[in-house]
DNA sequence: GCCGTTTTCGGCCCGACTGTTTTCAGTCG
């Protein structure tokens, strides 16, 4: 059994959370967190680099004792020093660590002073009355605590587009504000994450009074747990964390840069300030007291003698190497999207009419359209047997006939058995221009039935497209496991797809898979899997992910215009 | 624990807010 890249960043994760709990070096913790994000994040599984030899010291923040550590998990499937550190800590502890205004300090005092070791002891001693050493229940910080408390074990993450709202409604009422110049929603948000932990607002202006005023009395807020004359935080109804942060417009860009992040993004750049006897900070680029640069984010990296880095890939993985060689990537956009091959209609789950989706493409600006509708199969309901499938063949060709300015082709959303067969027969497929497949039962399968599974699925000749290949529900559903790279390698092999399903919940691939597929060669689908006649919005929801993962428009199947579409469509037949 | 145009030791990003041990430590982002 194999170790994966998740347990060794776990293995790290907890380590660096137990070494802060016993109050190790804060740079030995950090060094640990580090690790941790570049193990998890890394595009291929470290066990195979350890099987061919390959040096893991080449990665960033891996030394020889973390390189030591990544090879005694992976073959001895524990780490001896985990083993040790957890004797020395109660696990109770490491659940109070994350509760907010909790850190290691107060945590270790609480065990000393109280004996109290677990959120369920100190809940009951808070029910009591205040207990010595951390904020009182009469405090914002308390409140805040005591509401954590209460709400542990919930999951805490909120979908992008749940949030999304909730932005725009806060920055119309931040622009309203007097003396505001300019107001943007950055933090994770910004970076196009699919969830956020929460909305972080920044606002350029002269009056940081007026525009901290007009957050804290914004009707959706149930709280404002944080009040200062630059910043201020609140809990809205909906539970969602929001923060403000104000700064005058000379620092805007400075701090539009600081507040997006991501956090070793951020501190990658200030050592580059640093070795370049500067400081960066949200306020500007400074040499000594003399600011260099600030008011935007393109001078601030151009001060540091960089272009200016999309937000999208502010995660510490290489694009600062990527920028400074002048080799970062044109990343793929809305305009480059020329169709869109994941349509339901009315026939199978979709809400509207095949000429009414046709109709909503075009608007949407679509060269063309793929209606792939389910199939029929147990788990799926109205979906399409092989006789609904010929007539629905039918009428795209009737509407084709009389339809100007967009093409349809013909397609099917077709379910992958348990056993990697399909539901509907080859006879059927051969009539399509395109066949999505799509595992919708039978998700907890081993990661080696389900690589065969897979790996079966994609040997059909007319299978082009692997749909929402994770099957991950954000918060709700655990991804597949499978051999990412044994289904790469069959579909460079065929020129088949994996897709970037646009669904919310789903954003699957996700971006570290999508890329993986794009540095091998696989070409990425971005489909919005559209029910109705808005769906073809989500499109651009997915593209961020799409640009998180890099990926150019060359990497993107739908980016290609219709004529070479097809002969990409045909040359998958073999 | 990592790392090196200040290199094998001595650094490691920077500032705001909170509560209170009222001058600053702890926490957070």
């Amino acid at each position: 059994m194999p170790v994966h890249n998740e347990a060794i960043a776990s293995v790290f994760d907890e380590l660096a959370t137990l070494l802060e709990l016993l109050q190790e070096n804060p740079y030995r913790v950090r060094a640990y967190r580090r690790a941790a994000q570049t193990v998890r994040s890394h595009p291929t599984e470290l066990h195979d680099a350890i099987a061919t030899g390959a040096g893991l010291q080449a990665l960033p923040g891996i030394g020889t004792d973390l390189a030591d550590k990544i090879r005694e998990i992976v073959t001895t499937g524990s780490c001896a020093l985990l083993t040790t550190l957890r004797r020395r800590v109660r696990p109770g502890q490491v659940e109070l660590l994350a509760l907010p205004g909790l850190g290691p300090k107060r945590v270790r005092d609480l065990a000393a002073r109280h004996g109290i070791t677990t959120p369920a002891r100190l809940a009951a001693a808070l029910a009591k009355g205040r207990v010595a050493g951390i904020p009182a229940a009469d405090t914002v910080t308390g409140q805040r605590l005591l509401d954590a408390l209460r709400h542990r074990g919930e999951p805490r993450r909120t979908l992008r587009a749940v949030a999304a709202p909730v932005a725009d409604a806060l920055l119309r009422r931040l622009r309203g504000a007097a003396g505001v110049r300019q107001v943007t929603v950055a933090g994770s948000f910004r970076r196009g994450c699919s969830t956020v932990g929460d909305l972080d607002l920044l606002v350029a202006t002269d009056l940081p009074a007026a525009a901290v005023a007009a957050f804290c009395d914004f009707d959706e807020i149930a709280r404002v747990t944080a009040r200062g004359r630059t910043r201020a935080s609140a809990v809205l109804g909906t539970g969602l964390q929001v923060d403000l942060r104000v700064v005058p417009p000379a620092s805007y860009g400075a701090a539009l840069h600081y507040f997006t992040g991501s956090k070793t993004h951020n501190i990658r750049l200030r050592r580059r300030a640093q070795q370049r006897g500067l400081k960066l900070s949200e306020y500007g680029l400074f040499r000594g007291k003399a600011a260099v640069a600030g008011a935007t984010e393109e001078e601030v990296y151009a001060a540091l003698g960089l272009p200016w880095i999309p937000p999208e890939l502010r995660e510490d993985h290489g694009e600062l190497e990527s920028a400074a060689a002048g080799t970062l990537p044109v990343l793929v956009s809305r305009a480059d999207l020329q169709g869109d091959l994941h349509v339901h209609t009315s026939a199978s789950d979709g809400t509207a009419s095949l000429a009414e989706m046709v109709a909503a493409a075009k608007s949407a600006g679509l060269a063309y359209v793929g209606i792939a509708d389910h199939s029929r199969h147990v788990g799926i309901t109205h979906g399409l047997d092989v006789a609904a499938l010929a007539r629905q063949i039918d009428a795209i060709d009737a509407l084709s006939g009389r339809t100007r300015g967009i093409a349809i082709l013909k397609g099917v959303e077709v379910d992958i058995l348990e056993d990697g067969s399909l539901a509907l027969p080859d006879a059927i497929l051969a009539r399509l221009d395109f066949a999505i497949a799509a595992v919708h039962t039978s998700f907890a399968l081993s990661a080696r039935r389900q690589t065969a599974r897979l790996l079966r699925a994609l040997d059909n000749r007319y299978v082009t497209i692997l749909a929402h290949p994770r099957g991950r529900l954000i918060n709700e559903r655990p991804p597949l496991q499978f051999d990412l790279d044994a289904l790469l390698g069959r579909a460079a092999e065929r020129g088949a797809c994996l897709e970037l399903n646009c669904q919310p919940a789903r954003l699957d691939l996700p971006d570290v898979d999508c890329r993986r597929a794009a540095e091998r060669g696989v070409r990425i689908a971005v489909g919005s899997d559209a029910h109705d006649a808005g769906g073809f919005a989500l499109l651009e929801a997915g593209l961020l992910e799409a640009r998180r993962a890099g990926l150019e428009a060359r990497d993107v199947l739908n980016a290609l215009p219709l004529r070479k579409l097809r002969a990409a469509l045909a040359a998958t037949r073999g």
